[in-house]
DNA sequence: TGGGATTTGTGCGTATGTATG
DNA sequence: ACATACATACGCACAAATCCC
């Protein structure tokens, strides 16, 4: 836990610690947190720390403040972080991931084109059917750098969080573009998602871009349409 | 202009005249800020209050800060107020709306619902065709409680901007919520688009919230997958 | 119903850290 | 190296909404 939190800024460490007793459920969804000066003594910080972090929290959806009420960890926190208002999800409880190929390839010149990589270059070619309580629900085709790919090769054929992975080998994200589209099966999409040939799919296309802006991750997914959800929030 | 101002918080009063300079030209995607201290001065208020007027923006998408450098206007700015991230349009030019049919009615449960109305309620509804270019685009079904619908009803078979006509008539929305799925067309859609019947359409299903949280809108419009285009972006 | 205590919201001043140019 | 600019952090005061007895 306290590893180096020490050089991160005050009202970080505090927001990672109201997160940190939200997820260990010593705060529930609709519980009410204690009140600004008590978390200034608990914590021996100010009052602008505090807010700052409380701020941050309700910006991300994870708290709810009211003048003169006490400030409450909201119902249904989205999908914790990051999201300003987009929920994006499948249904389902049971994940599993099927790895179906992986190569590095020199062709895909559509996906060096949208990782901007030279047409030269090789990538990490990736597709896998993602399963939900043991039925298909999506084939996805993953395109990365090489650099990238290497790390990942390593877990694809696991269940493993594509980010969290990333960010425990220091590769971390700052920007995630996604277009939705619909199309219809295809032959072999239909009988590995184990659907007729011709129905609906939903279409993610997916742009994430590191740290320096430069992509990391290029992907599309087509979902069956029973298995997803796809809300957005404008507020 | 400045017709009321004076009771809103001073960091809303230095937000909105921020955001006026911008709307006006004087200052363009790319260009630098005044520094707080100057904004301070020119202001006459606090660095709390341009700061927190500035990270309301920052957070808006409006404008960009990095530390040590000048504050700036953020280059495509979105959508402008009020989207963190959405953008959602129709591809085409020449836009224009066919109205096929409207009516009062009391079946349509499903949208009553939607709109928390009882189910002994009267609600409007509207079937037009939306058009771009001369070709057909996308197929909308808009429910609407009684009073709104009456508002909407004188406009209904032009080209017009739902939330501005509103607006125009004193209703403003607070809260937009859309769910994106996919579906096959039917033989009388795909006649309607001029696609083939089981072709891929992309459904939008959207609830508007007026400013007292209660539903003022709840439609299902079907696009053709080549009209539309979704992209989200989450940094 | 009322009114006082509590809690969050707004705003000011100041000082120091840290990245940029 | 230096000045500038934004980021973090402290303390204080009062306003406004809510809560509770």
């Amino acid at each position: 836990m306290g590893k180096d939190q020490k050089k991160l800024p005050l009202y970080i460490q505090i927001k990672n610690k109201l997160v940190s007793n939200i997820k260990e459920g010593i705060w529930k969804p609709g519980d009410t947190l204690p009140s600004e000066s008590q978390l200034m003594e608990q914590y021996n910080v100010s009052r602008t720390t505090i807010r700052q972090a409380i701020r941050d929290l309700v910006q991300n959806g994870i708290l709810e403040t009211s003048r003169g009420a006490p400030t409450k960890v909201k119902e249904i926190p989205e999908d914790g972080l990051g999201n300003p208002g987009v929920i994006h999800h499948e249904i389902g409880t049971d994940m599993a991931v099927i790895l179906l190929r992986m190569e590095k390839s020199q062709t895909h010149y559509h996906a060096k084109y949208q990782l901007s990589l030279p047409e030269t270059a090789d990538i990490f070619y990736m597709e896998r059917l993602r399963m939900a309580d043991g039925k298909p629900i999506a084939i996805q085709q993953s395109y990365l750098p090489l650099a990238i790919g290497d790390v990942i090769e390593q877990v694809a054929d696991k269940k493993f969080d594509f980010f969290s992975t990333l960010g425990n080998h220091g590769i971390y994200h700052t920007n995630i573009k996604e277009h939705v589209s619909a199309d219809n099966a295809t032959q072999y999409e239909a009988d590995i998602l184990g659907v007729s040939a011709g129905e609906a799919l939903i279409t993610i296309e997916r742009t994430t871009l590191g740290i320096d802006s430069k992509p990391i991750e290029y992907s599309t997914t087509k979902y069956t349409t029973k298995a997803f959800k796809y809300t957005i929030e404008i507020d």
